[in-house]
DNA sequence: AACAACCGAACGTACGTTCGATCGGCATCA
DNA sequence: TGATGCCGATCGAACGTACGTTCGGTTGTT
């Protein structure tokens, strides 16, 4: 807890959190504090030019500090993806779970869960897009780990839309996994379109990606409105 | 036409079409059809490992040839790249142009739309993973092309979009950008879940997504159903 | 003789990682 | 209090490797 490197799994004594009683909360939260800029930056470089073109020099670079001050800090260039995608998949996972509190509603609970997940892509582009694009840059434990968090974040969703469908749509022929990762595609893909700075607000945009997902393009008392005529031509 | 590789574009002479007027078409077939070859190995490899990490002496051994006599078909790695694109895009737009042949309908416009996508994506899943995922590992001049194309399906795309939202949803607020991208990210996500092998048919998933964006996932005559109760405990 | 097809070997470079050293603050003890 | 020793933070320089590309050559067909 509060732990960001992993360099605290040293083999023994080194920085560790109860240590000297006093002055130990500063040193330690300049320690934290000096890895988290470390991340954002290297978080920022990699949703640039991808993790295989952001080299370590680059990364020292932006970051301020040296290329071999770097590895004070991180095991590795994996392992910096890794806390990367760690952290921003806790705390997609979390943040959605704490707006979930007390929603009841299918319907809201779908929306909450855009709505969140829009707005924390509008707050950490950098970060979500590293999380969409570098999926398989990770091996092993790592990659592990993180399909672990993603997996949970699926099954959050899942549930809601498994949700909606018993509630409003109980005799849909539609597969609901299909249905689900659908959504997600609405949601993964913002990274290579939408910037909120220029176009219209989060919310904006997350109230039409609900609103397409839960009743489509075509409202809902259509059922062909050409009468008048006057189409082609 | 026809030409694959563009070493063709040598300073002078080298090798073209109307050289010698017997036996060349022979031989071109085979250059074009090694070339392909290539290309194809290389497809199957940038779509398993990423582009990065797809390396030109891995190319060559997939593909059966030597490292040197991989620049004998391509000036270059990003070359290869670009042309993996190219040919992937211009199939799939040139594919879309003519199943829309003789369509009017526009909700019929976008059901040819998506299923044409999506059948594609199930016979070339390596190509299209690589034009999904690797967009910018171009540059400069290669990438401005690929954009190019990218930009011709998109304003197809759109346009059928328009037309539908025209016939069917005239006064919907709904911004017809962010609709259109919402449906890109539901076919260009495809890649990273979609296995035509295993789950349901290509033409299923095509119709779901088509239903899902056209009436979104709760049918017409909802209106909030839950009238006999027996909702949440 | 010319030229397309193809190759082994090398070149230069950029990368991730490690090594050894320096600096400075803090705890300990005379 | 002042000297001593430890250790976290930081760095310049190097190591080994893997990469994209090129060079010079050989073969086989026309």
């Amino acid at each position: 807890m509060g732990k960001i490197s992993q360099k605290a799994e040293r083999p023994s004594g080194g920085r560790k959190e109860p240590d000297t009683p006093n002055r130990t909360s500063d040193t330690r939260a300049t320690y934290d504090q000096r890895a988290n800029g470390i991340l954002e930056a290297a978080t920022d470089l990699i949703a640039g030019v991808g993790y295989e073109q952001a080299s370590m020099r680059a990364v020292a670079k932006a970051a301020g500090v040296s290329l071999a001050g770097l590895y004070h800090y991180f095991d590795s260039k994996e392992k910096m993806l890794f806390l990367i995608q760690f952290r921003t998949f806790s705390a997609l996972v979390n943040g959605l779970k704490e707006k979930l509190h007390g929603v009841t509603d299918p319907l809201e609970q779908l929306r909450v869960m855009i709505r969140t997940h829009v707005g924390y892509f509008a707050a950490n582009m950098a970060a979500l897009k590293v999380c969409s694009h570098e999926l398989d840059s990770l091996a092993n434990e790592g990659y592990e780990e993180a399909f672990q968090l993603r997996r949970e974040y699926y099954d959050l969703a899942r549930a809601i839309v498994d949700r909606v469908f018993q509630a409003h749509a109980p005799d849909s022929t539609l597969d609901r996994h299909v249905a689900t990762m659908s959504l997600f595609g609405m949601l993964n893909w913002l990274y290579r379109w939408y910037e909120p700075k220029r176009g219209r607000a989060p919310n904006g945009v997350a109230g039409q990606i609900a609103a397409q997902f839960l009743h489509g393009v075509i409202p809902a008392g259509d059922n062909a409105r050409q009468k008048g005529g006057a189409h082609n031509r």
